[in-house]
DNA sequence: ACCCAGGTGGCCC
DNA sequence: GGGCCACATGGG
């Protein structure tokens, strides 16, 4: 007897389908990308766009430029974003950093993987979901990110535990499907869309985009061995 | 007036 | 090593 659960590339599959390609990160350069995955730790994109066109707007979209100004100026602009005390020492302590250690971010994003993401972890503000972002993201190399919203759908799915941990859902993607940069890409970002719009507080049910093909249907059409 | 959003660190036991 | 809690803004 199989057990009942979802293959992750059939999902996948569904929600490319459904969605389309959703040819993530929303950013201009790999600082942007560094920036804004600080600034929408349990935020609203909305509201980090704000952010991100302040800082923007006033040429500091580098990171020398933030390494520079004063952490008083740095809230102000983030404001928008919530969190702005802590947000502006989290983007700090990266730059400072940064600079301490590398002459550049190129430099630094080009380490590999395993180094790179224990690095990014050791910094103070930055955690597995921040730091798999950058990685993935920025560096373009296969991290899978995992955030509240695959947790809480896969889980529904049957697929895995609702209290699993971070690394080992990261784990259970990566032997689950193809090491590949550009589908951990679009995997991640299908998923936040699908969490965004449907997937609230409650159970995936029929208004899920999927429609007839619904996760919460979806679960009790596809197998695999168990 | 609630509740939530692409988390993380600190503290307590 | 888990279980709470603060952190903050803007939208539904």
């Amino acid at each position: 007897m199989g057990v009942m659960v979802v293959d992750l590339l059939s999902v996948y599959g569904l929600l490319l389908k459904h969605f389309g390609r959703q040819k993530w990160w929303p950013a201009e350069t790999k600082f942007e990308v560094v920036v804004g995955a600080i600034l929408t730790q349990n935020a609203n994109w909305k509201n980090v766009e704000r952010a991100i066109t302040n800082l923007k707007d006033n040429d500091l979209m580098e990171p020398d430029r933030i390494h520079r100004i004063s952490e008083e100026r740095l809230k102000a602009l983030i404001r928008p974003a919530g969190y702005y005390n802590s947000k502006s020492r989290k983007l700090k302590e990266f730059t400072n950093f940064l600079f301490d250690n590398y002459n550049d971010l190129n430099e630094f994003l080009a380490l590999p993987l395993e180094q790179l993401r224990e690095q990014l972890l050791s910094l103070w503000g930055i955690g597995p979901e921040t730091a798999d972002s950058v990685i993935l993201y920025a560096a373009e190399k296969p991290s899978f990110v995992i955030d509240a919203y695959t947790k809480r759908i896969f889980s529904r799915l049957g697929l895995v535990n609702e209290e699993i941990g971070y690394d080992t859902l990261k784990n259970f993607f990566e032997r689950s499907i193809p090491r590949d940069v550009s589908l951990y890409k679009e995997f991640h970002a299908l998923i936040v869309e699908l969490g965004k719009n449907y997937c609230k507080t409650k159970p995936l049910c029929g208004a899920c985009p999927l429609g007839k093909e619904c996760p919460e249907k979806l679960k009790h059409k596809v197998f695999i061995p168990g």
